[in-house]
DNA sequence: GGACCTTTGATCCTATAGGATATTTGACGG
DNA sequence: CCGTCAAATATCCTATAGGATCAAAGGTCC
């Protein structure tokens, strides 16, 4: 037997720098200085160095060259806009599928996240935010795993679009109503309306990023 | 003034890496030994590691804590299928907004890729088949970037779907056929034919997903 | 006074060595 | 004969040091 996810240090760093660069403890467009971060984490450069190889996959800092890693800057317009199209290019259809494709045992999977969210008063304001971020998350990842196509999933996950709308920081993009659309998609999940589905969904998103939209 | 793009060793040993695993220099499902890849390479075993952080996110290899780094599975049929499903979720709508958002300056560009297609014919035939896959790539990536949506665009390469097609080594889904669905794919959105351009890419990409499917 | 070159400092990148962990080999007991 | 356990080997992971490169400061020439 062996515990399941051994973690190494450059696991620890990785999600260090992360929570940093979430957490605006650095901020987006500055150099990153790697003797100077694994002298602050009380490591060696090596494990940051691979830390920051890691974190340039999902762009929250670039490298250049023989010059170092920065902080990317948040989204502008056209890419919070963009981000949303390409949303709706994935998760309607994913949802009409995800309703054909809906068993109980599923539906009993989407209920209880769904149940768990409003649930989550955490003691401040950011990480409130930062535990509804996560639920909307799992919830949109949940119907992508149920729709059964690996590759979307992926897709999607690999947008990070959860964690690039969250370190733009509008509170309250979750009020009433973004639960209200949630229970909508839900339903139409549940009851194996396709088109119904679908059609939540867009809704969903487009008021999202309409929301968004609206104050940058 | 500098040159342009300064290379450091980790670069040229992430390229050699990826030439060996697509050229099946090292075997799927494979251990990677990184001591042994770096003698190999005449090279330390820092780099190799930082380059396998970086394939790892194109998941040609895969990563266990503490037991090191592996060569990916080629794609099963449900993994192709998924790909192509994906593809068909991303491409025909971009094919429309490539169409309406056409230019003069576009159209010359995506005609002149057109035209170095068939002017191609390599050395051996695997070459051969590596450029046609490369012009294929450079061609579906011009159309996502003529539509503008920058978002998926990174998101299709990221799928990085040419690569892993390429590795099931399929000889010859280059055909006359493949040369006229892009040539009609291009009179469409050079016509500035939304309904047209997204027909044919549909009827391109389902085409081309079930000659491969077929051969699995 | 401004442009260009040289030098200095800081930083990154690579090599090497040692500690930590997993896997394998062999022995022991049931 | 098979399962379990312990020692040995191989491999990975981390720390450290030095070479290489870039950016900036200072000096010289026009």
């Amino acid at each position: 037997m062996r515990i399941p996810a051994r973690r190494v240090l450059a696991d620890d760093v990785y999600e260090q720098i992360r929570a940093l660069i979430m957490g605006d403890g650095i901020a987006p467009g500055a150099r990153v200085n790697i003797d100077e971060l694994a002298r602050q984490l009380d490591v060696s450069p090596t494990p940051v160095r691979e830390a920051l190889a890691r974190l340039e996959s999902e762009e929250l800092v670039s490298r250049l060259p023989l010059r170092g890693y920065s902080v990317t800057d948040l989204l502008n317009r056209k890419q919070v806009d963009d981000l949303y199209s390409l949303r709706l290019l994935l998760e309607p259809p994913s949802a009409a599928l995800a309703a054909a494709r809906m068993t109980p045992e599923f539906a009993g999977q989407i209920e209880e996240e769904l149940a768990t969210c409003p649930a989550a008063p955490a003691d401040d304001a950011y990480d409130d935010y930062k535990n509804l971020t996560a639920h909307d998350q799992r919830l949109h990842e949940l119907i992508l795993r149920i729709a059964g196509n690996e590759a979307v999933l992926q897709s999607f996950a690999k947008t990070h679009c959860h964690l690039h709308l969250f370190r733009l920081n509008f509170q309250q993009p979750f009020g009433v109503q973004t639960i209200t659309e949630h229970r909508a998609i839900v339903d139409a999940l549940v009851a194996r309306d396709e088109a119904g589905a679908s059609a939540a969904m867009t809704a969903h998103l487009e008021i999202a990023r309409a929301r968004l939209l609206d104050r940058m």
